[in-house]
DNA sequence: TTGTTTTATTCATAGATCGAAGAAATGACC
DNA sequence: GGTCATTTCTTCGATCTATGAATAAAACAA
């Protein structure tokens, strides 16, 4: 699956798509409150929903909204994502996890999986026998029917548009044609992207506030990775991939990060880091960059929390990098929102402190106050969702262009 | 001048833009050539080109061609701005000195200047008393007529949509309404920019490759500022301010900035910090924050060139400094082009070796390969020639409306 | 049955762009 | 000098998108 979104839409194109999306977002609708809600004319509205309807993308709710039984007037038809469309597989891979989720086409989730694997030390032709292996079985357990496409989100700098991971440090890889490798394997089409910027892309699908002017989203969890947002569409670099931007180099010589560098922003706030700087300070066995279990970090954070005093200074030198951080965001972006998501959200209440002082101590007041920041707390699975959200716009495409060629 | 380009164009207004952006940028051209330069029809030009002479904006070229001479066939009339439209002048504001630049209405330079004269100190209306009474001393000298606007920029973050300095550490500005305040003063509409955009504006305006893709523009003088173009328009943060990627901080306990802060990449690699930094290791008086003279700044890079250790030093931490900052630009923004212009590129051949080594060591090689870097010697007066070229987009905009009401 | 009200569709219009046909302005050639 | 070829520019009709206004549809209310 090229992500032709990529590419420019028509006039057209892009209406559909704002219609679509909408009704992802808010669920059923009328088409008069599809037309308030995109600021569109009823006459518009009408013609978009007739070829929707036409191609069978869209069905008209047989049920009248029972809210409106008291209101006079010819009721409101709702239209919704037809059932007969199929469903849609979304993939997170991690260092030594796999997260996979079955949506229909409306969005809903179907189903949700994880499984322990790791992946970092298989080759390439391997890591896509894996991956193909775990979705098929994923499909059969899960009994879906009709899979129509597959999404997969990966740490690393990811070539969205011709679906290559350019770099990552968890596969390992070196510009892997890994959606055409996939998508090979499975007979379907695959659209990979970062994984920092699925979850963003789910984060900013959800609030509208985050969806006008421009929001950065701070993942921490696995790792740490930046999303960025204009106007709701992600900010592409060169080649089309996202941001890198956990890989800053914050310290000149810091702890050991992924990347093969020191020093990293997630270097101190990935979970892999935190639970390798824990373990050390228990002088337990040769720390691993696997990613640890939720439990794991659960009890890391309790510990913590009852006032263990190595590990306040651990997470409390990590809020000083996470305000050093979201600082450089905003004197270099400044966004008008900030949102820091992810698993590592878990001990926000410990990081506060530190990450407060540092933010202040190196921002411009003024400019300081022109950023919003959130806190939104979000596990891997809204990875999942971001990515399927992304493979589902695309199919919406993909069957506009068949019906008109 | 309440910057209308910051709102949404009508399709119309977009296409004219383009037309008259190009024509600027390329000088006269014929009907063919621009629906050619432009990828739009024959029969779109026409159109376009029949309002802009009807409104006296464009007036066709009375000389032929003379390259044109041995073809065939209906000769060229190449059209060009009308000569009866007014001038333009565009104003740099720095810590103690101000740089003037008078254009006509195609964007040519008729005259430039500048005056030393420290700012800081002065309060808000006082300042704005002098720099209306600086720019009216300007356009009398150089016999100006028929001024029609005043594009100003100067450091800090500036709000070009509603023209207020939400905070400059040059001006020791606090929300300062300078667009209304110098306006009122002067009678004419004016655009005020953060200096960074402008010249990045000014060098993607001379290079088209730089205007496809997202190009930073690191501009390395009086202070230190990014300009960031995504498809050749500036980028534009909360408020419609731009970057203060000079005040991000680098070093946690570095020297002294005119921000207030400490360890600001400018405070490593601004003509006054370098200035103050030579002084210190000579033992002379107290540090100033002014803005050396040329001069002076010739005679510290020369002392180094001829081999001052202590000087050396100084430009191999700059050096390091600058390396660093390109490292975070490419691992958050992944530009496709980065360009290290203004006059702090004089000592490029001092910064680079420590320069490369700091960049090299901090960015994944596959990231950093995908972006250029180009070095552009520019002086300040790119500063005023990119302001200059955005009050007149303005300019033109407004003529529009104006005949459109 | 006849209105009233709200929803949805149809239709004519406006704006923008384009391809194709035609008009204009010149040099080439006999 | 007259005709033709060639290139530039304009005009005209067609297409596409979106819209307001008029119309049709589907209910409830009296």
């Amino acid at each position: 699956m090229t992500a032709m979104t990529l590419l420019p839409l028509s006039p057209r194109e892009t209406a559909r798509r704002r219609l679509l999306d909408a009704l992802r977002r808010e669920g059923p609708m009328a088409r008069v409150e599809i037309g308030q809600h995109l600021g569109v004319s009823p006459a518009s509205v009408s013609d978009l929903t007739a070829s929707l309807l036409d191609e069978g993308i869209l069905v008209a709710e047989e049920t009248a909204d029972p809210a409106s039984g008291l209101i006079r007037g010819r009721p409101k038809t709702r239209l919704y994502f037809a059932e007969t469309l199929g469903s849609v597989i979304g993939v997170w891979t991690g260092f030594n996890r796999i997260e996979l989720r079955l949506v229909d086409s409306a969005g809903r989730n179907r189903a949700s999986r994880h499984v322990e694997r790791p992946l970092r030390s298989l080759g390439a032709e391997e890591l896509m026998d894996v991956l193909a292996g775990t979705i098929t079985a994923f499909a059969e357990e899960t009994g879906a029917r009709d899979v129509k496409a597959v999404g997969l989100a990966c740490q690393g700098y990811v070539d969205t548009k011709d679906g290559i991971v350019a770099w990552s440090p968890v596969l390992g890889a070196r510009d892997l044609p890994l959606a055409s490798g996939l998508g090979d394997r499975l007979g379907k089409p695959v659209l990979i992207e970062n994984d920092a910027s699925a979850m963003a892309f789910a984060i900013t699908q959800r609030n509208s506030d985050l969806r006008s002017g421009r929001t950065a989203c701070l993942m921490v969890g696995d790792g740490v990775g930046l999303g960025f947002l204009i106007q709701g569409e992600l900010y592409r670099g060169a080649r089309f991939g996202g941001s890198e931007f956990g890989h800053v180099r914050l310290r000149r010589s810091g702890p050991q990060c992924r990347c093969g560098g020191r020093g990293c922003i997630e270097a101190y706030l990935a979970d892999y880091a935190l639970h390798r700087d824990a373990q050390l300070i228990d002088h337990r066995p040769a720390p691993t960059l696997l990613l640890p279990s939720e439990g794991a970090m659960g009890a890391i954070v309790a510990q913590a929390r009852a006032g263990d005093p190595a590990l306040l200074n651990l997470f409390q030198a990590a809020g000083e990098v996470l305000g050093d951080a979201v600082g450089i965001l905003i004197q270099t972006l400044e966004p008008d929102h900030i949102v820091i998501c992810g698993p590592g959200t878990r001990a926000m209440d410990l990081l506060r402190p530190s990450f407060e002082a540092a933010l202040d101590s190196q921002t411009i007041p003024e400019l300081r106050a022109l950023a919003a920041i959130h806190v939104v707390e979000s596990s891997m699975d809204l990875l999942t969702e971001g990515v399927v959200m992304q493979a589902l716009r695309e199919l919406d495409l993909d069957l506009a262009r068949l019906k008109a060629a």
